[in-house]
DNA sequence: TATGAATGAGCGTTCATTCAT
DNA sequence: GATGAATGAACGCTCATTCAT
């Protein structure tokens, strides 16, 4: 249980910036190919072609590693909401759905097998993981997708939906780019995912209510 | 990386089995509290009364505990779907699939913390979660029930409904048990995932393109 | 550093005499497929059809089921030994030799991979090894074969000669036998042990001084 | 059952190639005085003064410091043969089998213990033991020694009775140094085994024949 | 700053042996 | 006698981390 780490020192100097790029880039090549359980800091700073030491330099420990790939992986989720969100201003909410659907799964095809390591060997931290910066920044962005396009949604209490549908693209992004069922075409999936965010947010109004749910027989 | 490890022998005699249930627990209980890098067979074994010995005359090794657990875990669902499928035969869709949800909440909420490390930290295994076979008995089971309501059901491939429905309900169960976001109460989560749901099956029928969804037609 | 431990209890009646072979056979099954570090008293006893309980009534210990091979072993020499002199009471002592590495050749060429661990990977007791009873039956046997024939040899001290002739068929025999060098037939590897034998003891008279050896330059 | 595993690094440094010697050193001790299965990597560390975790930077697992230390043996007899061949070129072949084997003698009654446990305890690798590149320049050596002195010698076939003269050198070395038997002096057996080799090499001319040897025909 | 040799706590696993049944 | 579940000391080995150079 431990807090999640933070790199030691921001590198201001180029040189630094490179160093931890090529760090990183060796910690997900590793991951990617060895697992979590095969991954070590000797390995890593071997592959980075850095010593041990240097790695130390910049990451104060092996989860910190880890925790700065999640950290990529956010901000290049968020950068691909942003892209659709500053593109094509008089989109649909589905087409706009739709296009971050793709370009969410098209990013986790690149490196699947590093994805799934991210998405399940997260190392036990205590923190919930949707607090880092990106991740609230991510949610501020859908979130207001949906104010924009309130008139075309069911569910009442938004920031409930902006939860849930993140939730729901995770999680069916996850498992079409990391876990394909056998018998469906990407492109199916894509749809699929489509489909389930704009059917929950497109469903008939149901108030949520603050008593237990209503007739769900035991 | 490795295949997914099976218990060594299954015990017949009473106090065996006994053995083998205190193995699990003791596990489970270590899980939960130290996470997975933090769990070792010998406390695991110390935590029994048992010696590490014997739990290894059980289990071959480390991850074949996980599995077990996961296992364990995949039967209570299955019961619990089991249990609500069974009861209540003129019960609607929504109304099975609120009971579906709720059971499963329940279940995970007995144990938050140990369901946060089965969900996270499954040990790298290369076959993909979902097939085992209490998972394919679940598979399964919602298959039916959605042919049984065919007539509610907007979405035309069922297979591809099946898979996608358990999706939502796994992912949003585990967020709202494992996970809760600050400001819901637990109803309003549990009512999110049924919306979810019934939103996604009930969703106006759309193709399955086999082309690249660029512009997600209706 | 432990003394040679000896069977647990000479078992009088038919039925542990078998039991006591069947184990003994499982060892040296064992031993010969899994070499000495993959020998356990588990899979003795599992492999004999015995539980492990049984096979500490008649072992003391783990190395006990060794020493009891080596003992089968030098027994058999000792058989083959004795076949060879009481038969054709009329050979030269070249026929004789030749007969007996014939015979030790065959014995070791049956089970090669057993002999190969035992000559090896004998655990480490502090006796001497050719303090078995039937190692020095085997010593008597051929000290009175070169006594018989001392007309023919060379050699003046027969305590040494006797000593000499059995190192030198033993080590090449197992040499023949279990790692036969590329090139040779095994009638040539046969052949040369005689001549080894032969020649050493044919060769020129030289006395055994008690002084540093002669000409012998630094 | 095993590669003959190899160092792991090669230690440039000279600080580096000390440890190794100590290690080999600390190695050699406790080999001597525990024996193969007394002998653990932990205890070997703590002995050299270093810890385990530098000992496993050097050799990759506990086979590979008995495999150097036979290594290292090898090297110093050939070192010792070599000595014995550059120096004193007009010695007859008795002469110099009588040096080496006084050498080998004296090299092997240093550290008697440590050469026992060599000679028995070999792990249960899958190459034959003369295949090491040191064991291979003293076959050539032999070879070549066998070859300038071909008027003295009897045997036909200088390769194999190279074979069995460093085999018969081998075996009554180590019986002599590292069991001797009871009654004999040092100078005894090492004249002992002089006359063995010198006996069979100086035998009559004895042809190899292709047939089974029964009567072992002059 | 960078290096990489050294550290050593700690973990997974084995297996000879015992003893209650 | 026979059984075989249980024991637990002990060992091989790893790897995150440090620090002298």
């Amino acid at each position: 249980m431990t807090a999640i780490p933070q790199p030691r020192k921001s590198p201001r100097q180029l040189r630094s910036q490179q160093t931890v790029d090529t760090i990183l880039q060796a910690t997900a090549s590793i991951l990617a190919t060895h697992g979590y359980a095969g991954t070590n800091t000797n390995l890593i700073a071997e592959t980075a072609g850095v010593s041990v030491g240097s790695l130390y330099q910049y990451f104060p420990n092996k989860n910190a590693l880890i925790a700065a790939l999640h950290n990529r992986h956010d901000m290049q989720m968020l950068d691909v909401i942003d892209d659709v969100l500053n593109s094509n201003p008089a989109a649909t909410l589905e087409e706009r759905v739709a296009a971050i659907v793709q370009a969410m799964l098209h990013a986790h095809m690149l490196e699947p097998a590093l994805h799934r390591v991210l998405e399940r060997e997260f190392p036990l931290f205590d923190t919930p993981r949707d607090h880092s910066l990106a991740d609230q920044d991510i949610h501020r962005r859908m979130r207001h997708l949906l104010e924009h396009h309130k008139a075309e949604i069911g569910q009442q209490d938004r920031d409930l939906a902006t939860y849930v549908v993140l939730r729901i693209m995770e999680s069916l992004v996850h498992a079409a780019a990391l876990e394909p069922p056998a018998g469906f075409s990407t492109e199916q999936l894509e749809q699929a995912v489509v489909d389930a965010v704009m059917g929950y947010l497109g469903a008939p109004k149901r108030a949520a209510p603050r008593k237990p749910a209503k007739g769900a027989g035991r």
